[in-house]
DNA sequence: TCGGGAATTGAATTGGGTTCATAATCCGCG
DNA sequence: CGCGGATTATGAACCCAATTCAATTCCCGA
């Protein structure tokens, strides 16, 4: 009986092993030049076995993806769960995706890749019903979030529904992450530090919304108190970095 | 002498000619299923032909891709060259880019994949300065109409620079078109209709900013008669299909 | 009409993703 | 312990479409 359960973990673990070294690859030779074969010979195994986890080289992109898809959905998990005012708790998703972003830089670059009609309709239905699964509790999450607000009376929906509502942050973020992976499209502008701006204008944006308590976006220093509080409340374990190591703390380092 | 530039406007046809039928193969097998070996053929020129125009596939999409970018410069060049208060123009680059998605549904579909690191870094130098030349004046038209919004007193840049408070809206459009593509997301969440929700959010946003007048994106009569104010008096050439022809009409059609 | 440079052609090459016949391994049973 | 069938691993061979380039054709000026 155990023996059938031990192959289960044994496949699992060669799974996150091509995982792992397919990324490692990436990282060196770019998404461009990643080879199927390569991947097998770097895991000692031949190119078949790795095809009985991956039925394709996009499938395995969308698999790689979603991995990371886990990661971020932690952190949005953390958001939606904190005992806050709902103005605080939207804003921390905000800062969640920040950090994600910054820790994760080609995260977003292998994503827009993957979500393409071209490698999407190449993976396997399965491979994506299971994306779509993992990113479920990411959306999830900041519905909860929006109608608990709605709910307290902080935010009036004014004829739209919650989804329709949470669709503008929701926007806005996958925007941002889409401008800053355009190869010198922010730079052309001097845009310095975009995640900050982001946070600016999610800020601008839920004052648009009249969710309340409203907040002043041009207010650096109550920003930055704000990001920190979040940071240190929601975020300790990522923000805070071990003395001579601060290039993750998103509020003393600026992308 | 004029048998050069005879032969120049040649090249020039017969390079409209493949992207023409290329973009035919696209709608008909898909972006998945292109090949150059059948654009070609369609257009009765040998392979090696087609690759004196493009250096390879990847730059032949990018060519497409800014093809339709001249498009879309185009419409927003029109918002900004309105003679209107500034919060009329900047909402009517919202409109122009709403009737162009809609008119160009692929638009946005190619351009995500060509913007990928793999296809865009595959592409050309040349190819890709192009591309980037042709959506310049894109990003110009919204500055110029921030700019001018700023000096006219409608909008305090609060610390921010134009191209910073500009970024807003971009990234809002960005992402909406983005989730748009992304198959069943939106759908999942019942949004009935992304791009009014896009107009309403870009004065969500603007009204966040205080950009003056501020305008109520509740009201759907105004909304609407605000957005056919721009379609009459900015694109009415696309707007207003002839009688019994009316899909095109932002207003009484929505998406 | 001729010569030579430019453009065109498409068969041949290339290269990497994918398959599948074969070999190895595993497991339960007598 | 050894056998037989099932399951899994292997990698050489296959396939397919992008790309190349040597041969050919075309074009123009002399």
């Amino acid at each position: 009986m155990g023996t059938k359960e031990r192959r289960q973990r044994e496949v699992a673990e060669r799974e996150h092993l091509f995982l792992g070294k397919a990324r490692e690859l990436i990282m060196q030779d770019g998404l461009l030049n990643l080879q199927m074969a390569k991947v097998a010979e770097a895991c000692d195994y031949a190119i078949g076995t790795l095809y009985q986890h991956f039925t394709s080289k996009e499938d395995l992109l969308v698999a790689l993806a979603s991995d990371k898809s886990a990661i971020r959905a932690e952190l949005f998990e953390r958001a939606a769960n904190w005992r806050a005012p709902s103005r605080e708790r939207i804003f921390s998703v905000a800062v969640a995706d920040m950090i994600f972003a910054r820790r994760h830089p080609d995260y977003f670059r292998l994503t827009q890749y993957v979500t393409t009609e071209v490698v999407w309709g190449a993976a396997s239905a399965t491979r994506r019903q299971a994306a779509l699964e993992i990113c479920r509790p990411i959306g999830e999450a900041v519905f909860r979030i929006f109608h608990d607000a709605v709910d307290a009376g902080d935010l009036d929906p004014r004829g739209l529904s919650v989804a329709e509502l949470m669709v503008g942050p929701w926007t806005l973020c996958l925007g941002m992450h889409t401008l800053v992976h355009a190869e010198g499209m922010l730079q052309q502008y001097q845009v310095r530090d975009p995640y900050r701006l982001l946070m600016r204008h999610v800020h601008n944006l839920i004052n648009g919304y009249g969710w309340l308590p409203l907040f002043d976006p041009a207010d650096d220093v109550a920003l930055d108190a704000s990001i920190q509080r979040i940071c240190d409340e929601l975020f300790s374990d990522l923000c805070h970095a071990p003395a001579g190591c601060t290039e993750l703390n998103p509020v003393t380092l600026r992308s």
